[in-house]
DNA sequence: AAAATATGTCAATATGGCTGACATAAATAT
DNA sequence: ATATTTATGTCAGCCATATTGACATATTTT
């Protein structure tokens, strides 16, 4: 087990530390990336539910949020139903960078799982999802469901 | 891949939570928790050999080793050989937070391991290992062998 | 009309990174 | 024997990202 526990933070250390090294040419940190991640993957998400996902406060998402929004890679736009809601949406120049990082990671990801068998892919998404925590988990599933099906970015 | 990003970014997050929760309790953040898990799995550690592992200045690390130095959970002893050194130590104090924050930590890899087939813990460690940058991984896998191979405490 | 909700903002604080400069002791090289 | 390099520590200041608490506004729900 100890192995385990050596193993990912090693291998979160040089997962997350790809699209650092870029966002840093940006003036942005890993906050921006995922606050930018989520929103380019779910488009139209809630303040609220980028809250939830992240596991932080809304004083500290809104500084981070608050650049981005400023310098032109995510729009809010007003909801529909709820006029009180800031739905969040990727602008284009939001998405390519989105893109450009994600390539980064799944880059590494498809390299490390080129070299282990076929399997690979499933084996690692099940351990990766028995790994978080049982409640949650079912909505971390929906969530990444929902984005995998979503017909890309309705703006 | 877009879902092994995402399912990495939420496992790691609750996986780094359940010991951040203790060490809250202890007035002791990550940072200290890295530092005491990697002297406590290998014991004599250099200062060098921890920053070169946690790729980190020694400004960033001296902070919190300090602290943990002056709370008793780490001791130092000068180098045998090179009286220059501060080989690290855990205390028995020191070990036994390690081992409670690690306890954490396997009871989590032991559930997830144990929800899915045998072969799940030889497949996670290959995911894993094949996520780290080539460079460093032989490194790391000798640090993890080496740990795992020692006879315990020396001293 | 009152209460609850979604969001934003102000102010203060903590943690954990960073850079740069400088200090000391001990080992190594010339 | 002196000079250089190495291992470590320390001072001072800066930055990013998180926190809490209090309060403000607009809108929806009761």
């Amino acid at each position: 087990m100890w192995d385990v526990i050596e193993l990912l933070f090693f291998a979160y250390r040089d997962f997350v530390g790809d699209p650092d090294h870029v966002l840093s040419k940006f003036g942005f940190g890993r906050a921006h990336h995922r606050v930018l991640h989520f929103v380019n993957r779910n488009p139209g998400m809630k303040v609220a539910d980028l809250l939830d996902i992240l596991k932080i406060t809304k004083q500290s998402l809104g500084r981070v949020l608050k650049q981005l929004i400023d310098q032109g890679y995510v729009e809010q736009k007003e909801g529909a139903s709820d006029r009180r809601q800031r739905l969040l949406y990727a602008t284009q120049k939001g998405a390519e960078l989105a893109l450009r990082l994600a390539q980064l990671q799944t880059t590494r990801i498809g390299q490390a799982l080129a070299e282990l068998g076929p399997g690979a892919h499933e084996a690692a998404r099940k351990f990766l999802t028995a790994m978080i925590d049982a409640e949650g988990r079912q909505q971390v599933l929906r969530l990444i469901d929902r984005a995998e099906r979503a017909p890309q970015p309705r703006r």
